[in-house]
DNA sequence: AATAATAAGCGAAACGTTTCAATTGAATTT
DNA sequence: AAATTCAATTGAAACGTTTCGCTTATTATT
């Protein structure tokens, strides 16, 4: 592999005056800087990041921690982001499980954004000690070292279940998603919020784990044994739609029968007849702010908390 | 951020021994080896992945490049790619866009995965001479540099028609994606070679570019005037989803009335009825396969080419 | 003609590791 | 007691950049 030395020496100077050149240094007459780019394509002279890197002390490169590449709502999460980046002419890297973790133990990016679940509270307390910043998702800590940014999961829960309360719904039940997780409590805590204001009781509980997979148990479970309630709100969409499946299997006319909602509003639910009545995160956006954020941490600047609002997204499911 | 120098002095020991410690070199007693990881953890020491890579003069990092963070079918590749390189430690990022450009500009990896079809053949030549080891997804370039991983579009396609000719097609139109591509290309290659073959010949043909939009519009317009074929046969499943979609609309029943195939096999399409008859490439060993050949080249192993075979997956919409 | 100002280019240190080769001191063999 | 081996540790070079401060050559100013 070719260096600046291989070029400096093709091109009869220094060191310095090709480094100052590649990187258009005002010092370098044009003529000069143009022969020298020439020669440095020709030999397929390619810089080093990691030399570099190491004397700027920097990597101009935010790293995207996620869960999986799989889930229906991180594609425009991350275009959002990466869209804000280049912007600013960072680069994004994106990465799982293991990878992640070697990533963050070499600390090859000058700062991380985390949208994965499997990676816990505590380890993230440890990292984020020495290893800023930090922009964690969809999860509250409390430490001060790293910055979360949350949706509005909470009035968004509510605002629904008043307007599903408001169309004359009263035998409410909620379908639960993974126990603990941020979303998942904070969805459920609006709701109850909005159950109690209106002087209800929820109906009935059940707990599933934000797969369809787990909303089809449930359905298939509950259909057996008990009288239905006249509307489940679901933590997810993808529990919504596992449910909503089984029931309609079943022969049950939704929303005549009964009425179902999700969360998150993911494109799959535009191909479920009826169209499922959700809570839309326009995540593209999301993510932009995201990247804003943290390029405002990485100049050191103070950034203040916000809440990604949600749209509530009434069709035909109740 | 601490360096090994300030473990050394911390420890009271000399900096290789630190390092040697870290990195578990046997010579280092482990009475001492654990003394100087108990002082690196309490201070929060991280090792600069910049100045290992610098000097070990490799990033044990494999970079992924994708189009974009949306399709259906990038999922279980990227989840078999980080399966296998994870297995002998190797990191895996993933990068889109102007990033990837960085990364490659910068050569942050110690092979790249080239997966986006954004990315020109013919930056792709004047890449692959400098830049090596590349893997280069669904394309065929005459370039000895760079090593190209193709599914095996012509047999699944030939395989395809005949088994449609055999249930007594006959009038068989093929849509296109993005013409000149070597997936539309070779997959519309088996399907002529299977009709020349039962000495039929095509009866029309569409141009979309592979998405459910571009079905959604050439169904629309040979709605209004043309009689239909007997048969459409997709380039991928999302034109035919977007095709059968604009056809239940205006009445028509699939299988009866008019078949259609598609290729791909992606999820979406098993939430349609009929349920869509495809080729389904099972793309997450077909990962480990690719991370398995890039891990040989970076062990300067000669690869001997192959190709991945798909299954016929024949459901109910022919 | 002497001096000052500017332009163009260069030398060398620094970034934080790894690793070869050398050193020290203790234990073992002769 | 001297010589040899071995274990534990260390010093220093190297990886490829960037960048400060310096030198030299040229041009402008007095």
């Amino acid at each position: 592999m070719t260096n600046i030395k291989d070029v400096a020496r093709i091109a009869g100077c220094s060191i310095s005056t090709v480094s100052y050149a590649l990187n258009d240094d005002k010092r370098i007459p044009e003529i000069t800087a143009n022969k020298i780019k020439k020669i440095a394509a020709e030999i397929g002279y390619l810089p080093s990041a990691a030399a570099r890197n190491l004397k700027k002390q920097r990597t101009k490169t935010v790293l995207v921690a996620i869960s999986d590449f799989g889930g229906p709502v991180y594609h425009e999460l991350l275009d959002g982001i990466h869209n804000e980046l280049e912007k600013h002419s960072y680069t994004m890297i994106v990465s799982t499980g293991s990878s992640t973790d070697n990533l963050l133990k070499e600390r090859m990016a000058d700062g991380t954004i985390i949208c994965d679940i499997n990676i816990t509270n505590k380890t993230l307390k440890q990292v984020s000690k020495i290893l800023k910043p930090i922009i964690i998702l969809d999860r509250k800590l409390d430490d001060t070292e790293l910055v979360d940014m949350t949706i509005d999961n909470y009035d968004s829960m509510f605002l629904l279940t008043e307007d599903i309360i408001s169309k004359g719904y009263r035998r409410i039940a909620f379908c639960h998603g993974v126990k603990k997780t941020y979303d998942n409590e904070s969805r459920y805590a609006g709701f109850k919020a909005a159950i109690e204001k209106h002087g209800l009781a929820i109906d009935r509980e059940y707990v599933g784990n934000f797969t369809k997979e787990s909303g089809v148990k449930i359905a298939n479970s509950f259909i057996e044994n008990e009288s239905l309630p006249e509307m489940i709100v679901c933590a997810n969409d993808e529990m919504a739609l596992g449910i909503m499946e089984v029931l309609q299997e079943k022969g049950y006319k939704i929303p005549n029968d009964i009425g179902i909602s999700g969360f998150d509003d993911i494109e799959l639910s535009h191909y479920y007849t009826p169209k499922l009545s959700s809570i839309k995160i326009d995540r593209f956006e999301w993510g932009r702010k995201i990247a804003k954020t943290m390029l405002s941490l990485l100049q050191k600047r103070k950034v203040e908390q916000q809440i990604e609002k949600g749209e509530l997204i009434i069709r035909d499911s109740y």
